[in-house]
DNA sequence: GCCAACGTTGGC
DNA sequence: GCCAACGTTGGC
């Protein structure tokens, strides 16, 4: 079992929107970045563990999802009236791919990136790298232990 | 609003 | 294949 951090803005899709779907389950679409791509399409597998973070005014990490389907082609990309519609991207040459992932918990207090910041547990966590914009993140099982331990403690 | 860090694009 | 220009991300 494989952990990830997945970034999303959450005046775009934050967790309460993940939270509002029936059974909390949606896709994770629209990410159109190579690695992250790899990431959903080689890489995670139903049952692995994520950390769900809030970009923008306030970053901090706000609760646990998992996933429960394989990568499989985001179906976004060749519809031109989506925001991420991508022309390269065709139904039988896929570019892009997505998960599902569902929501598992919502901390009762969001983790602020800054309070993670100077954890000795975290120090080469992806998360708090120079200039890491990446949207999708491995996670180590002792990281995500980590973060669940000082979210309970918050 | 600023700006550093990246990724992408396109001329050569 | 190189690299300058540009656009985007995202913390501060």
């Amino acid at each position: 079992m494989k952990y990830w951090l997945m970034k999303t803005e959450p005046s775009t899709y934050s967790i309460d929107d993940l939270l509002a779907e029936p059974g909390q389950t949606d896709h994770w679409d629209g990410v159109r970045n190579y690695q992250a791509r790899n990431f959903m399409r080689d890489e995670m597998q139903p049952g692995d563990k994520v950390l769900l973070y809030h970009s923008g005014k306030h970053p901090a990490v706000v609760g646990t999802a998992v996933v429960v389907r394989e990568g499989y082609p985001d179906h976004t990309a060749w519809d031109p009236e989506s925001d991420h519609f991508d022309p390269k991207s065709r139904p039988d040459t896929p570019t892009w791919y997505m998960v599902d992932v569902r929501c598992e918990t919502k901390f009762t207090t969001p983790l602020p990136l800054k309070h993670l910041r100077g954890l000795s547990a975290l120090s080469d966590m992806w998360l708090l790298r120079r200039g890491m914009r990446l949207s999708i993140q491995p996670v180590t099982a002792a990281e995500y232990e980590a973060i669940l331990s000082l979210a309970e403690s918050a």
